[in-house]
DNA sequence: TAGCCGATAGTTTTT
DNA sequence: CTATCGGCTA
């Protein structure tokens, strides 16, 4: 065989933790993995060697990632390393899995043939007209309120009629979860939510499959398991039934989605349920430098519970973290600019230089001050493809075409170029709906010739439903984005953002050229492929729910990299701006409030720390223009907690007049002149940047400080008390630290 | 029925 | 401040 497939090759450039690890024997493990300590290289070497070693076969394996993302690269990965053809192999998402369980087996969970996923934006669509339909006003029960009672209760693995509702606002929250249950059913709906309970549903009611796939995978590997939720680790354990051996990856310390669920707890759950002794760590890091390394185990060391562990490196300490508290938050931007630009300059590519903030709202004054200064940037966040209006708009044309009877999509398109039908004829087609039982479809067919327009648009969807199963699926999706009106209704929209819409019409069709289901590993081909030619648009469909377009920051782009915390999560960058620390904001003033959310902040930080590999910068604005307000911060409590012997503070230039005149003379050096250097700079006990309180004014943070020889003068931001000078002589200050 | 205007709310996000 | 949504008017 040409493929080298020797122990050595595979296994000759871990480290010793990491060949425990991936050579670990087939019980099941928990993996705890630091941030750059080789995590997914573990995992992927892991499904490698098991399966070079012939304890395992591409059947056997089944493999759990949280993004589509994740999943492509593993699959990548796997098939540089290996000889096999992995196609079968189960490795996806959760719920790419349970979808891929559930298309197999419909019947027997339940399904129609042709069910559809609602994503998250379709699923809240769907609760807006349940509660208008019960008539229950958005003062009695919030729409969001519910979408998130609904999907809680089911990652509990709870249904509606076994919860019990002590008081009338649950009794109400559980009526309308029965009424949305029952829609789903009647549509021929799931939400995300629903693939993953109806999955462990089938399986703990039907002994038959169970025994199947619990003899069949025996190896049962799980990436970002602090990630996963309570339902989850459910449907693990009940797929590791038949004594398969779990191999879980995940880190205590990067759990940052609890607010989505995920629970922590799964991993210690974990060790005591699959009697794990203790985790294997993975403490030797390969991404960051001493300086941003030791700042990350100091922030983090602040959290309790943690199950434990403390990177280190062989790397060189390296440059401080630089912090910059700025007077504002345009300033701020500034300053993220400058330095960007400066460290272009020393070599570092833009695609390697990231700014980071808490949340979306921040990214917008850094995005003006970047492309003043003119330099390529790229914003993560934000709507992504297959969430456009238009692209929604098209795919329901699409889902109508194999399944009339959705509500949803009927209803997003009857009006949709408009076409005449208005708020009145959409309620007459309700009531005749509601009348006979029927789906929206079925009483708009009933409508009969009278409804001219209702009738034309019946005649609209029915050549749809013929042409399905005739044509191509670009071919389609092109007819669907012509004859449904859609396309020359942007192209005739005076906006150019709105004519920018066929565009994206066009992606779609491009998209739909390139799909191939049974290209995709992730997609299930059924036997009867052949048989059901509206396959390729089910798989279609599927897909474009399931992965609703990439989102997260892909390698060399040249371009600054602008995204939340949260996105940043799993990638790393040379340079990182850690911009808007500033208490209240990071850690957020909703989260600290919370139980337990103050620790997720602290995890969230650890997080952006440990995305630097080179030079990390933190900066925060005194004044930050918010919902239209000017609002004071002080900096946050996780700069503080960061060792001051890390740090190098920079000081902002006295004037903009002074630093307009560094930029015209002298781009090299605006770093230097424009931001000096006041580190070791000690004001009598004080330093720029440091928390402190007066009796009279509050806290504040210290801005700026002039050394007098017997005392100092310190610049003290007090926030809404405004920023005061005050002598270290005369008054009293406390250190807030 | 369609488009416009005013009120309102406003973390983090993947599936 | 600004995006979105619902109600109101032409």
């Amino acid at each position: 065989m040409f493929f080298q497939n020797s122990d050595n090759n595979l296994l000759s450039s871990l480290n010793p933790e990491q060949l425990a690890a991936v050579t670990w024997p087939p019980q099941s493990a928990l993996v705890l993995a630091g941030a750059g300590s080789g995590k997914t290289r573990v995992l992927t070497t892991r499904i490698a060697w098991l399966m070079q070693n012939g304890q395992a076969d591409v059947h056997s394996i089944l493999a759990v990632t949280f993004t589509n993302k994740a999943a492509k690269e593993m699959y990548a990965r796997l098939s540089a390393m290996l000889p096999h053809n992995l196609r079968a192999m189960w490795l996806g998402t959760f719920h790419s899995l349970c979808h891929r369980m559930l298309r197999l087996h419909a019947q027997d969970a339940g399904l129609p043939k042709t069910f559809q996923i609602l994503d998250t934006a379709d699923q809240a669509a769907l609760i807006k007209r349940l509660l208008k339909q019960m008539d229950i006003a958005e003062e009695r029960l919030h729409p969001r309120v519910l979408q998130g009672f609904i999907n809680a209760q089911k990652e509990s693995g709870l249904r509606a009629s076994v919860l019990e509702a002590s008081d009338p606002h649950t009794r109400l929250l559980v009526q309308c979860y029965t009424e949305y249950e029952d829609i789903c059913r009647r549509e021929g709906v799931v939400d995300f939510a629903e693939l993953m309970l109806r999955s462990y549903e089938l399986l703990e009611h039907n002994g038959h499959l169970r025994r199947h796939y619990q003899n069949r995978f025996r190896h049962i590997l799980v990436d970002e398991f602090q990630d996963t939720n309570k339902l989850q680790y459910a449907w693990l354990k009940l797929m590791a039934g038949g004594g398969a051996s779990v191999f879980a990856v995940g880190d205590d310390d990067q759990s940052i989605y609890r607010f989505r669920g995920a629970h922590v707890g799964n991993m210690a759950e974990l060790m005591r349920e699959f009697h794990i002794d203790g985790p294997i760590k993975l403490e030797q890091n390969y991404r960051s430098v001493g300086h941003i390394l030791q700042a990350a185990n100091a922030v983090i060391a602040n959290n309790e519970e943690r199950l434990g562990k403390n990177l280190r490196t062989e790397a060189e300490n390296g440059d401080k973290i630089r912090f910059l508290s700025a007077y504002n938050d345009l300033e701020e931007a500034r300053f993220i600019a400058e330095e960007s630009r400066c460290l272009q300059k020393d070599g570092v590519p833009l695609g390697q230089i990231a700014v980071l903030y808490r949340s979306n709202a921040q990214s917008r004054i850094i995005e003006q001050q970047l492309f003043q200064a003119g330099i390529p940037y790229k914003i993560y966040g934000g709507l992504r493809f297959y969430e456009r209006q238009e692209i929604k708009h098209a795919l329901a044309y699409l889902r109508l075409a194999v399944n009339p009877d959705d509500d949803n999509a009927l209803l997003r398109v009857i009006n949709f170029p408009p076409r005449g039908i208005g708020a009145r004829s959409i309620e007459n087609i309700q009531a005749a709906a509601a009348e006979q039982g029927c789906s929206l479809w079925q009483a708009a067919c009933g409508m009969g010739e009278k409804a001219v327009k209702i009738a034309a648009f019946v005649r609209l969807i029915n050549t749809f439903t013929e042409q399905a199963p005739v044509l191509s699926l670009p071919d389609m999706v092109r007819e669907i984005i012509d004859d449904s009106g859609l396309y020359r209704h942007y192209q005739n929209q005076k906006q150019a953002a709105e004519q920018e819409r066929t565009e994206n019409l066009d992606e779609l069709h491009t998209a739909a050229i390139w799909f191939k289901p049974e290209d995709s590993p992730f997609e299930t081909l059924p036997e009867n492929a052949a048989e059901q030619p509206t396959f390729p648009i089910l798989a279609f469909l599927s897909n474009a729910a399931l992965e609703s377009g990439e989102n997260q920051a892909a390698e060399g782009q040249e371009a600054v990299q602008l995204m939340t915390v949260h996105a940043a999560k799993g990638l790393e960058f040379d340079a990182v701006f850690l911009s808007g620390m500033e208490e209240g904001r990071f850690p957020s003033e909703l989260s600290i409030n919370e139980r337990g959310g103050l620790q997720e902040e602290r995890r969230l930080m650890y997080v952006a720390i440990t995305r630097a590999r080179k030079k990390l910068y933190i900066s925060m604005a005194q004044q930050r223009m918010l919902h239209g307000q000017i609002q004071f911060g002080t900096t946050s409590r996780f700069v503080d907690e960061i060792p001051a012997e890390l740090m190098h503070y920079l000081s902002p230039a006295q004037s903009d007049f002074a630093r307009q005149q560094h930029l015209s003379a002298s781009p090299n050096r605006i770093r230097q002149d424009a931001y000096e250097s006041i580190e070791n700079q000690n004001f009598h006990g004080y330093r720029i940047g440091e928390n402190v309180r007066h009796n009279k004014f509050g806290t504040g943070v210290i801005i700026d400080a002039l050394d007098k020889g017997t005392s100092a003068k310190l610049t003290v931001n007090f926030g809404k008390q405004g920023i005061k000078e005050l002598d270290t002589e005369f008054a009293k200050l406390e250190k807030l630290n």
